[in-house]
DNA sequence: GAGTGTGGTAAGTACTTACTTACCTTGGGG
DNA sequence: CCCCAAGGTAAGTAAGTACTTACCACACTC
Protein backbone atom coordinates (compact mmCIF):
# COMPACT_ATOMS: atom_id res chain seq x y z
CA UNK A 1 0.00 0.00 0.00
CA UNK A 2 1.55 3.36 -1.44
CA UNK A 3 1.06 6.09 1.13
CA UNK A 4 1.15 9.62 -0.39
CA UNK A 5 4.00 11.28 0.73
CA UNK A 6 3.11 14.78 2.04
CA UNK A 7 -0.59 13.04 3.77
CA UNK A 8 1.51 10.84 5.63
CA UNK A 9 3.55 13.33 6.75
CA UNK A 10 0.48 15.51 7.95
CA UNK A 11 -0.82 12.63 9.79
CA UNK A 12 2.77 12.45 11.87
CA UNK A 13 4.54 15.05 12.12
CA UNK A 14 1.35 17.36 12.20
CA UNK A 15 2.29 19.15 9.17
CA UNK A 16 5.59 19.78 7.06
CA UNK A 17 5.67 21.20 4.15
CA UNK A 18 2.39 19.60 2.64
CA UNK A 19 0.96 20.66 -0.85
CA UNK A 20 -0.63 23.69 -1.61
CA UNK A 21 -3.81 22.26 -1.93
CA UNK A 22 -3.30 20.11 1.01
CA UNK A 23 -2.54 23.36 2.77
CA UNK A 24 -5.32 25.34 1.46
CA UNK A 25 -7.92 22.79 2.57
CA UNK A 26 -6.34 22.60 6.00
CA UNK A 27 -6.48 26.40 6.80
CA UNK A 28 -10.12 26.34 5.73
CA UNK A 29 -10.70 23.44 8.02
CA UNK A 30 -9.20 25.79 11.00
CA UNK A 31 -10.75 28.83 9.69
CA UNK A 32 -14.41 27.22 9.82
CA UNK A 33 -13.99 25.92 13.11
CA UNK A 34 -13.22 29.52 14.48
CA UNK A 35 -15.34 31.51 12.42
CA UNK A 36 -18.06 28.87 13.69
CA UNK A 37 -17.08 29.68 17.20
CA UNK A 38 -16.09 33.49 17.34
CA UNK A 39 -17.85 34.50 13.96
CA UNK A 40 -15.64 36.49 11.04
CA UNK A 41 -15.37 39.69 12.69
CA UNK A 42 -14.26 37.86 15.81
CA UNK A 43 -11.67 35.78 14.81
CA UNK A 44 -8.11 37.07 13.76
CA UNK A 45 -6.17 35.51 10.93
CA UNK A 46 -3.56 35.38 13.83
CA UNK A 47 -5.27 33.17 15.64
CA UNK A 48 -6.33 31.13 12.76
CA UNK A 49 -2.88 30.49 12.07
CA UNK A 50 -2.43 29.19 15.59
CA UNK A 51 -5.34 26.93 15.18
CA UNK A 52 -3.72 25.85 11.93
CA UNK A 53 0.18 25.48 13.35
CA UNK A 54 1.38 27.76 10.59
CA UNK A 55 2.86 31.28 10.23
CA UNK A 56 -0.03 34.22 9.40
CA UNK A 57 2.48 35.36 6.29
CA UNK A 58 1.16 31.77 5.06
CA UNK A 59 -2.51 32.06 5.31
CA UNK A 60 -2.21 34.93 3.04
CA UNK A 61 0.25 33.37 0.51
CA UNK A 62 -3.10 31.07 0.06
CA UNK A 63 -5.48 33.34 0.10
CA UNK A 64 -4.58 36.95 -0.81
CA UNK A 65 -7.03 38.55 1.86
CA UNK A 66 -8.91 37.50 4.62
CA UNK A 67 -12.80 37.61 2.75
CA UNK A 68 -10.80 35.32 0.30
CA UNK A 69 -10.81 33.00 2.79
CA UNK A 70 -14.21 33.28 3.71
CA UNK A 71 -14.98 32.65 0.02
CA UNK A 72 -13.65 29.57 0.00
CA UNK A 73 -15.39 28.34 2.88
CA UNK A 74 -18.63 29.39 1.05
CA UNK A 75 -17.15 26.92 -1.67
CA UNK A 76 -15.99 24.55 -0.03
CA UNK A 77 -19.67 24.21 2.27
CA UNK A 78 -21.36 24.44 -0.74
CA UNK A 79 -19.77 21.27 -2.19
CA UNK A 80 -19.73 19.42 1.07
CA UNK A 81 -23.36 19.92 1.26
CA UNK A 82 -25.00 17.07 -0.43
CA UNK A 83 -28.94 17.64 1.12
CA UNK A 84 -30.56 15.15 -1.64
CA UNK A 85 -33.00 13.74 0.51
CA UNK A 86 -31.55 10.00 1.60
CA UNK A 87 -32.94 6.76 -0.35
CA UNK A 88 -34.58 5.59 2.39
CA UNK A 89 -36.59 8.73 2.68
CA UNK A 90 -37.88 8.70 -1.09
CA UNK A 91 -38.55 5.43 -0.30
CA UNK A 92 -40.93 6.28 2.47
CA UNK A 93 -42.16 8.96 -0.27
CA UNK A 94 -43.01 6.89 -2.69
CA UNK A 95 -44.98 3.80 -0.29
CA UNK A 96 -46.36 6.94 1.05
CA UNK A 97 -45.50 5.88 4.96
CA UNK A 98 -46.17 9.42 6.31
CA UNK A 99 -45.24 8.11 9.71
CA UNK A 100 -41.97 7.18 8.96
CA UNK A 101 -41.10 9.80 5.84
CA UNK A 102 -41.68 12.31 8.84
CA UNK A 103 -39.97 10.88 11.54
CA UNK A 104 -37.32 9.86 9.29
CA UNK A 105 -36.83 13.60 7.60
CA UNK A 106 -37.09 14.75 11.41
CA UNK A 107 -34.12 12.30 12.22
CA UNK A 108 -32.07 13.78 9.59
CA UNK A 109 -32.19 17.31 10.87
CA UNK A 110 -31.61 16.70 14.44
CA UNK A 111 -29.01 14.58 12.91
CA UNK A 112 -26.87 17.41 11.12
CA UNK A 113 -27.85 19.85 13.78
CA UNK A 114 -25.93 17.61 16.26
CA UNK A 115 -23.08 16.20 14.14
CA UNK A 116 -21.78 19.99 12.78
CA UNK A 117 -22.99 22.26 15.14
CA UNK A 118 -20.49 24.44 13.84
CA UNK A 119 -21.88 24.64 10.58
CA UNK A 120 -25.53 26.15 11.70
CA UNK A 121 -23.46 28.31 13.98
CA UNK A 122 -21.58 29.36 10.38
CA UNK A 123 -24.53 29.94 9.13
CA UNK A 124 -26.37 32.19 11.86
CA UNK A 125 -22.92 34.42 11.56
CA UNK A 126 -23.31 34.74 7.93
CA UNK A 127 -26.33 35.69 8.33
CA UNK A 128 -26.18 38.19 10.85
CA UNK A 129 -23.28 39.55 9.62
CA UNK A 130 -24.45 40.02 6.35
CA UNK A 131 -21.98 37.32 4.86
CA UNK A 132 -22.92 35.67 1.35
CA UNK A 133 -22.77 32.06 2.88
CA UNK A 134 -26.04 31.70 4.29
CA UNK A 135 -27.92 33.37 1.46
CA UNK A 136 -26.27 30.94 -1.04
CA UNK A 137 -26.83 27.88 1.36
CA UNK A 138 -30.07 28.57 1.77
CA UNK A 139 -31.38 29.49 -1.80
CA UNK A 140 -29.66 26.47 -3.06
CA UNK A 141 -29.76 23.47 -0.69
CA UNK A 142 -32.46 24.56 1.85
CA UNK A 143 -35.01 25.74 -0.78
CA UNK A 144 -34.75 22.23 -2.70
CA UNK A 145 -35.17 20.45 0.69
CA UNK A 146 -37.95 22.34 1.13
CA UNK A 147 -39.82 22.19 -2.30
CA UNK A 148 -39.41 18.56 -2.21
CA UNK A 149 -41.21 18.60 0.96
CA UNK A 150 -43.97 21.18 -0.04
CA UNK A 151 -44.34 18.21 -3.31
CA UNK A 152 -45.01 15.52 -0.99
CA UNK A 153 -47.49 17.24 1.17
CA UNK A 154 -49.18 18.23 -2.08
CA UNK A 155 -49.15 15.14 -3.19
CA UNK A 156 -50.91 13.76 0.42
CA UNK A 157 -53.18 16.87 -0.13
CA UNK A 158 -54.60 15.98 -3.57
CA UNK A 159 -54.53 12.34 -2.66
CA UNK A 160 -57.02 13.37 0.52
CA UNK A 161 -54.53 11.49 3.03
CA UNK A 162 -54.05 14.89 4.10
CA UNK A 163 -56.20 17.86 5.27
CA UNK A 164 -56.32 20.65 2.50
CA UNK A 165 -53.84 22.57 4.21
CA UNK A 166 -51.29 24.85 1.95
CA UNK A 167 -48.65 22.73 1.85
CA UNK A 168 -45.71 25.61 2.06
CA UNK A 169 -47.40 26.25 5.44
CA UNK A 170 -47.30 22.80 6.81
CA UNK A 171 -43.89 22.12 5.15
CA UNK A 172 -42.54 25.36 7.23
CA UNK A 173 -44.19 24.32 10.33
CA UNK A 174 -43.03 20.77 10.12
CA UNK A 175 -39.26 22.17 9.30
CA UNK A 176 -40.02 24.70 11.81
CA UNK A 177 -40.48 22.47 15.15
CA UNK A 178 -37.23 20.38 14.42
CA UNK A 179 -35.02 23.21 13.56
CA UNK A 180 -36.15 25.21 16.01
CA UNK A 181 -35.63 22.41 18.35
CA UNK A 182 -32.75 21.65 17.45
CA UNK A 183 -31.46 25.70 17.48
CA UNK A 184 -32.29 25.97 20.80
CA UNK A 185 -30.36 23.10 22.50
CA UNK A 186 -27.38 24.25 20.43
CA UNK A 187 -27.40 28.02 21.51
CA UNK A 188 -29.82 28.27 24.46
CA UNK A 189 -30.10 25.38 26.38
CA UNK A 190 -27.72 22.76 25.87
CA UNK A 191 -28.08 21.93 29.21
CA UNK A 192 -31.73 20.88 28.16
CA UNK A 193 -33.05 22.35 31.62
CA UNK A 194 -36.75 23.16 29.58
CA UNK A 195 -36.95 19.69 27.22
CA UNK A 196 -35.20 17.22 27.90
CA UNK A 197 -35.39 14.21 24.80
CA UNK A 198 -33.02 12.00 22.76
CA UNK A 199 -33.56 12.91 18.85
CA UNK A 200 -35.03 9.56 18.02
CA UNK A 201 -38.62 10.30 20.89
CA UNK A 202 -38.04 14.07 19.86
CA UNK A 203 -38.53 12.54 15.86
CA UNK A 204 -41.37 10.37 16.40
CA UNK A 205 -43.06 13.32 18.80
CA UNK A 206 -42.68 16.13 16.18
CA UNK A 207 -44.01 13.47 13.47
CA UNK A 208 -46.79 11.66 15.39
CA UNK A 209 -47.83 15.92 16.56
CA UNK A 210 -47.35 16.97 12.88
CA UNK A 211 -49.53 14.07 11.36
CA UNK A 212 -52.13 14.06 14.48
CA UNK A 213 -51.96 17.60 16.20
CA UNK A 214 -52.81 17.85 19.90
CA UNK A 215 -56.41 18.02 19.78
CA UNK A 216 -58.09 15.22 21.07
CA UNK A 217 -61.01 13.46 18.48
CA UNK A 218 -62.86 10.87 18.92
CA UNK A 219 -61.55 7.41 17.28
CA UNK A 220 -63.43 4.78 16.30
CA UNK A 221 -62.72 2.09 19.15
CA UNK A 222 -62.78 5.12 22.41
CA UNK A 223 -64.80 6.95 23.94
CA UNK A 224 -63.26 9.43 26.84
CA UNK A 225 -64.79 12.24 28.33
CA UNK A 226 -63.87 15.07 26.55
CA UNK A 227 -64.72 18.95 27.04
CA UNK A 228 -64.98 22.24 25.11
CA UNK A 229 -62.98 22.85 21.83
CA UNK A 230 -64.94 25.84 21.90
CA UNK A 231 -65.37 27.84 18.45
CA UNK B 1 -47.32 71.84 31.32
CA UNK B 2 -43.67 71.69 32.62
CA UNK B 3 -40.89 69.77 30.76
CA UNK B 4 -37.84 68.84 31.77
CA UNK B 5 -35.49 71.41 30.33
CA UNK B 6 -33.14 68.71 29.39
CA UNK B 7 -35.54 66.31 27.73
CA UNK B 8 -36.61 69.17 25.58
CA UNK B 9 -33.52 70.06 24.54
CA UNK B 10 -32.33 66.90 23.94
CA UNK B 11 -35.67 66.80 21.78
CA UNK B 12 -34.99 69.83 19.69
CA UNK B 13 -31.25 70.12 19.19
CA UNK B 14 -30.71 66.56 19.15
CA UNK B 15 -28.48 66.69 22.39
CA UNK B 16 -26.86 69.10 23.91
CA UNK B 17 -25.11 68.65 27.32
CA UNK B 18 -27.86 65.70 28.62
CA UNK B 19 -28.03 64.66 32.24
CA UNK B 20 -25.87 61.78 32.92
CA UNK B 21 -28.70 59.54 32.94
CA UNK B 22 -30.48 61.05 29.89
CA UNK B 23 -27.17 60.37 28.43
CA UNK B 24 -26.46 57.10 29.47
CA UNK B 25 -29.90 55.63 27.99
CA UNK B 26 -28.91 57.30 24.57
CA UNK B 27 -25.72 55.63 24.36
CA UNK B 28 -27.38 52.40 25.20
CA UNK B 29 -30.02 53.06 22.85
CA UNK B 30 -27.12 53.50 20.26
CA UNK B 31 -25.33 50.49 21.45
CA UNK B 32 -28.15 48.61 21.36
CA UNK B 33 -28.98 49.37 17.77
CA UNK B 34 -25.51 49.03 16.08
CA UNK B 35 -25.39 45.50 18.69
CA UNK B 36 -27.86 44.24 16.81
CA UNK B 37 -26.91 44.88 13.27
CA UNK B 38 -23.21 43.95 13.29
CA UNK B 39 -22.52 41.85 16.90
CA UNK B 40 -20.44 43.01 19.98
CA UNK B 41 -17.31 42.23 17.79
CA UNK B 42 -18.18 44.17 14.84
CA UNK B 43 -18.62 47.46 16.33
CA UNK B 44 -16.19 49.66 16.95
CA UNK B 45 -16.91 52.32 19.74
CA UNK B 46 -15.97 54.64 17.53
CA UNK B 47 -19.43 53.98 15.74
CA UNK B 48 -21.08 53.88 18.72
CA UNK B 49 -20.33 57.18 19.62
CA UNK B 50 -20.69 58.53 15.96
CA UNK B 51 -24.52 57.04 16.08
CA UNK B 52 -24.67 58.89 19.03
CA UNK B 53 -23.59 62.10 17.62
CA UNK B 54 -20.97 62.78 21.03
CA UNK B 55 -17.00 61.84 21.12
CA UNK B 56 -15.62 58.32 22.05
CA UNK B 57 -14.41 59.85 25.66
CA UNK B 58 -17.76 59.99 26.68
CA UNK B 59 -18.86 56.42 26.29
CA UNK B 60 -16.07 55.63 28.56
CA UNK B 61 -17.10 58.76 30.74
CA UNK B 62 -20.17 56.74 31.24
CA UNK B 63 -19.44 53.24 30.94
CA UNK B 64 -15.27 52.22 31.91
CA UNK B 65 -15.23 49.22 29.15
CA UNK B 66 -16.97 48.66 26.25
CA UNK B 67 -18.02 45.08 28.32
CA UNK B 68 -19.53 47.47 30.75
CA UNK B 69 -21.60 49.07 27.95
CA UNK B 70 -22.99 45.64 27.06
CA UNK B 71 -24.28 44.81 30.58
CA UNK B 72 -25.80 48.12 30.88
CA UNK B 73 -27.94 46.49 27.80
CA UNK B 74 -28.73 43.53 29.54
CA UNK B 75 -29.81 45.34 32.87
CA UNK B 76 -31.84 47.95 30.13
CA UNK B 77 -33.26 44.71 28.30
CA UNK B 78 -33.81 42.62 31.13
CA UNK B 79 -36.25 45.32 32.57
CA UNK B 80 -38.03 45.93 29.22
CA UNK B 81 -39.19 42.65 28.50
CA UNK B 82 -42.46 42.77 30.06
CA UNK B 83 -43.43 38.83 28.96
CA UNK B 84 -46.55 38.15 31.42
CA UNK B 85 -49.02 36.71 28.55
CA UNK B 86 -51.22 39.33 28.39
CA UNK B 87 -54.76 39.17 29.49
CA UNK B 88 -56.78 38.41 26.50
CA UNK B 89 -54.60 35.48 26.31
CA UNK B 90 -54.95 34.66 29.81
CA UNK B 91 -58.67 35.10 29.36
CA UNK B 92 -58.29 32.66 26.47
CA UNK B 93 -56.67 30.61 28.76
CA UNK B 94 -59.75 30.41 31.43
CA UNK B 95 -62.25 29.85 29.09
CA UNK B 96 -60.26 26.98 27.59
CA UNK B 97 -61.20 28.44 24.04
CA UNK B 98 -57.46 26.35 22.65
CA UNK B 99 -58.51 28.07 19.07
CA UNK B 100 -58.13 31.54 20.08
CA UNK B 101 -55.32 31.20 22.91
CA UNK B 102 -52.90 29.16 20.34
CA UNK B 103 -53.86 32.08 17.37
CA UNK B 104 -53.26 35.03 19.72
CA UNK B 105 -50.40 33.54 21.37
CA UNK B 106 -48.58 33.10 18.09
CA UNK B 107 -49.68 36.70 16.71
CA UNK B 108 -47.74 37.87 20.09
CA UNK B 109 -44.87 36.11 19.04
CA UNK B 110 -45.12 37.26 15.62
CA UNK B 111 -45.61 40.45 16.50
CA UNK B 112 -42.53 40.59 18.56
CA UNK B 113 -40.01 39.19 15.92
CA UNK B 114 -41.84 42.02 13.38
CA UNK B 115 -41.62 44.97 15.30
CA UNK B 116 -38.23 44.59 17.17
CA UNK B 117 -35.87 42.47 15.06
CA UNK B 118 -33.17 43.99 16.87
CA UNK B 119 -33.72 42.02 19.99
CA UNK B 120 -33.41 38.73 18.06
CA UNK B 121 -30.30 39.60 16.44
CA UNK B 122 -29.43 40.87 19.71
CA UNK B 123 -29.99 37.39 21.11
CA UNK B 124 -28.83 35.51 18.18
CA UNK B 125 -25.32 37.27 18.47
CA UNK B 126 -24.76 37.60 22.23
CA UNK B 127 -25.54 32.99 22.13
CA UNK B 128 -23.41 32.98 19.33
CA UNK B 129 -20.05 35.00 21.01
CA UNK B 130 -21.10 34.14 24.33
CA UNK B 131 -22.60 36.53 26.15
CA UNK B 132 -24.26 36.74 29.09
CA UNK B 133 -27.75 38.83 27.57
CA UNK B 134 -29.16 35.47 25.82
CA UNK B 135 -28.61 33.13 28.66
CA UNK B 136 -30.57 35.42 31.06
CA UNK B 137 -33.45 36.43 29.10
CA UNK B 138 -33.54 32.91 27.97
CA UNK B 139 -33.79 31.47 31.78
CA UNK B 140 -36.03 34.26 32.62
CA UNK B 141 -38.46 35.53 30.45
CA UNK B 142 -38.36 32.54 28.00
CA UNK B 143 -38.42 29.97 30.52
CA UNK B 144 -41.28 31.23 32.18
CA UNK B 145 -43.46 32.20 29.10
CA UNK B 146 -42.49 28.68 28.21
CA UNK B 147 -43.77 27.04 31.28
CA UNK B 148 -47.10 28.63 31.28
CA UNK B 149 -47.82 27.11 28.05
CA UNK B 150 -46.89 23.72 29.00
CA UNK B 151 -49.15 24.48 31.95
CA UNK B 152 -51.60 24.72 29.88
CA UNK B 153 -51.61 22.09 27.39
CA UNK B 154 -50.80 19.88 30.51
CA UNK B 155 -53.84 20.95 31.79
CA UNK B 156 -55.83 20.53 28.81
CA UNK B 157 -54.55 16.95 28.39
CA UNK B 158 -55.62 16.11 31.79
CA UNK B 159 -59.05 17.58 30.74
CA UNK B 160 -59.05 15.03 27.60
CA UNK B 161 -59.11 17.72 25.45
CA UNK B 162 -55.88 17.13 23.97
CA UNK B 163 -54.53 13.82 23.31
CA UNK B 164 -52.06 12.04 26.02
CA UNK B 165 -48.88 14.37 24.61
CA UNK B 166 -45.95 15.02 26.10
CA UNK B 167 -46.42 18.93 27.07
CA UNK B 168 -43.16 20.06 27.06
CA UNK B 169 -42.84 18.52 23.29
CA UNK B 170 -45.96 20.49 22.55
CA UNK B 171 -45.09 23.80 23.75
CA UNK B 172 -41.44 23.40 21.76
CA UNK B 173 -43.32 22.44 19.10
CA UNK B 174 -45.66 24.91 18.75
CA UNK B 175 -43.05 27.57 19.48
CA UNK B 176 -40.83 26.19 17.02
CA UNK B 177 -43.41 26.71 13.98
CA UNK B 178 -43.71 30.68 15.26
CA UNK B 179 -40.50 31.17 16.46
CA UNK B 180 -38.77 29.35 12.95
CA UNK B 181 -40.67 30.60 10.62
CA UNK B 182 -40.20 34.06 12.62
CA UNK B 183 -36.59 33.84 12.60
CA UNK B 184 -36.14 32.44 8.41
CA UNK B 185 -37.50 35.89 7.32
CA UNK B 186 -36.03 37.42 9.44
CA UNK B 187 -32.43 35.95 8.77
CA UNK B 188 -31.97 33.86 5.56
CA UNK B 189 -35.49 34.56 3.24
CA UNK B 190 -36.57 38.26 3.88
CA UNK B 191 -38.07 38.19 0.34
CA UNK B 192 -40.20 35.75 1.53
CA UNK B 193 -39.43 33.50 -1.94
CA UNK B 194 -40.30 30.35 0.16
CA UNK B 195 -43.10 31.12 1.92
CA UNK B 196 -45.45 34.50 2.09
CA UNK B 197 -47.62 34.97 4.49
CA UNK B 198 -49.18 37.72 7.00
CA UNK B 199 -48.88 36.98 10.75
CA UNK B 200 -52.05 37.28 11.00
CA UNK B 201 -52.85 34.06 8.88
CA UNK B 202 -49.29 32.81 9.86
CA UNK B 203 -51.04 32.55 13.38
CA UNK B 204 -54.22 30.84 12.32
CA UNK B 205 -52.40 28.37 9.76
CA UNK B 206 -49.72 27.19 12.52
CA UNK B 207 -52.53 27.08 15.55
CA UNK B 208 -55.08 24.92 13.15
CA UNK B 209 -51.91 22.91 12.45
CA UNK B 210 -51.21 22.28 15.99
CA UNK B 211 -54.88 21.50 17.17
CA UNK B 212 -55.77 19.01 14.40
CA UNK B 213 -52.34 17.91 12.57
CA UNK B 214 -51.91 17.46 8.62
CA UNK B 215 -53.78 14.02 8.49
CA UNK B 216 -56.89 13.75 7.23
CA UNK B 217 -59.37 11.60 9.60
CA UNK B 218 -62.93 11.16 9.34
CA UNK B 219 -65.41 13.69 10.45
CA UNK B 220 -68.77 13.08 11.85
CA UNK B 221 -70.63 15.03 8.57
CA UNK B 222 -68.40 14.39 5.93
CA UNK B 223 -66.94 11.02 3.58
CA UNK B 224 -63.90 11.89 1.47
CA UNK B 225 -61.76 9.53 -0.65
CA UNK B 226 -58.75 8.82 1.37
CA UNK B 227 -55.39 6.18 1.35
CA UNK B 228 -52.95 4.85 3.25
CA UNK B 229 -52.19 6.51 6.92
CA UNK B 230 -49.63 3.78 6.57
CA UNK B 231 -48.07 1.79 9.45
C1' DG C 1 25.91 19.57 -7.59
C1' DA C 2 24.31 24.02 -9.15
C1' DG C 3 20.02 26.04 -10.22
C1' DT C 4 15.20 26.78 -9.58
C1' DG C 5 10.64 26.73 -8.13
C1' DT C 6 7.66 26.05 -4.38
C1' DG C 7 6.60 25.71 0.71
C1' DG C 8 7.52 28.38 4.62
C1' DT C 9 8.71 32.22 7.96
C1' DA C 10 10.52 36.47 10.93
C1' DA C 11 9.94 40.84 11.16
C1' DG C 12 8.01 44.28 9.61
C1' DT C 13 4.00 48.34 7.92
C1' DA C 14 0.12 51.25 8.02
C1' DC C 15 -3.94 51.54 10.24
C1' DT C 16 -7.55 50.64 13.74
C1' DT C 17 -8.91 49.46 18.36
C1' DA C 18 -10.28 50.16 23.19
C1' DC C 19 -9.21 53.17 26.42
C1' DT C 20 -6.67 57.97 28.73
C1' DT C 21 -5.26 62.40 29.77
C1' DA C 22 -5.47 67.01 30.12
C1' DC C 23 -8.16 70.33 29.07
C1' DC C 24 -12.46 73.25 27.97
C1' DT C 25 -17.80 74.64 28.78
C1' DT C 26 -21.91 75.38 30.96
C1' DG C 27 -25.62 76.06 34.19
C1' DG C 28 -27.42 76.63 38.63
C1' DG C 29 -26.73 77.68 43.79
C1' DG C 30 -24.39 80.67 47.10
C1' DC D 1 -21.79 87.72 39.90
C1' DC D 2 -18.86 84.12 40.31
C1' DC D 3 -17.58 79.61 41.13
C1' DC D 4 -17.23 74.88 40.64
C1' DA D 5 -18.99 70.39 39.84
C1' DA D 6 -20.56 67.95 36.21
C1' DG D 7 -21.00 67.48 31.06
C1' DG D 8 -18.09 67.28 27.19
C1' DT D 9 -13.97 66.94 24.00
C1' DA D 10 -9.26 66.97 21.18
C1' DA D 11 -5.54 64.63 21.00
C1' DG D 12 -3.32 61.26 22.52
C1' DT D 13 -1.36 55.79 23.70
C1' DA D 14 -0.34 50.99 23.62
C1' DA D 15 -1.84 46.97 21.82
C1' DG D 16 -3.96 44.88 18.25
C1' DT D 17 -5.38 44.27 13.14
C1' DA D 18 -5.00 42.75 8.17
C1' DC D 19 -1.59 42.41 5.17
C1' DT D 20 3.85 42.74 3.09
C1' DT D 21 8.53 42.16 2.38
C1' DA D 22 12.61 39.99 2.19
C1' DC D 23 14.50 36.14 3.08
C1' DC D 24 15.28 30.80 4.11
C1' DA D 25 14.85 25.49 3.08
C1' DC D 26 14.22 21.82 0.71
C1' DA D 27 13.14 18.67 -3.23
C1' DC D 28 13.79 17.84 -7.76
C1' DT D 29 15.73 18.40 -12.55
C1' DC D 30 19.37 18.79 -15.69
Amino acid sequence: MVINTTAAKAATVESRRLSAEDRRRQIVQAAIELFARKGFEGTTTKEIALAAGISEALIFRHFPTKQDLYSAIIDFKMKECHHVLREELREAMTHCDDRAFFTRLAEEILRMYREDPGFIRLMLFSALEGHELSRMVYETHVAEMFEELVAYIARRVRERAFRAVEPRVAARAFVGMIAHHALVRELFDPAERLLKLDDRAAARAFATLFLDGVAWRPRRNRSSPRRSRAR
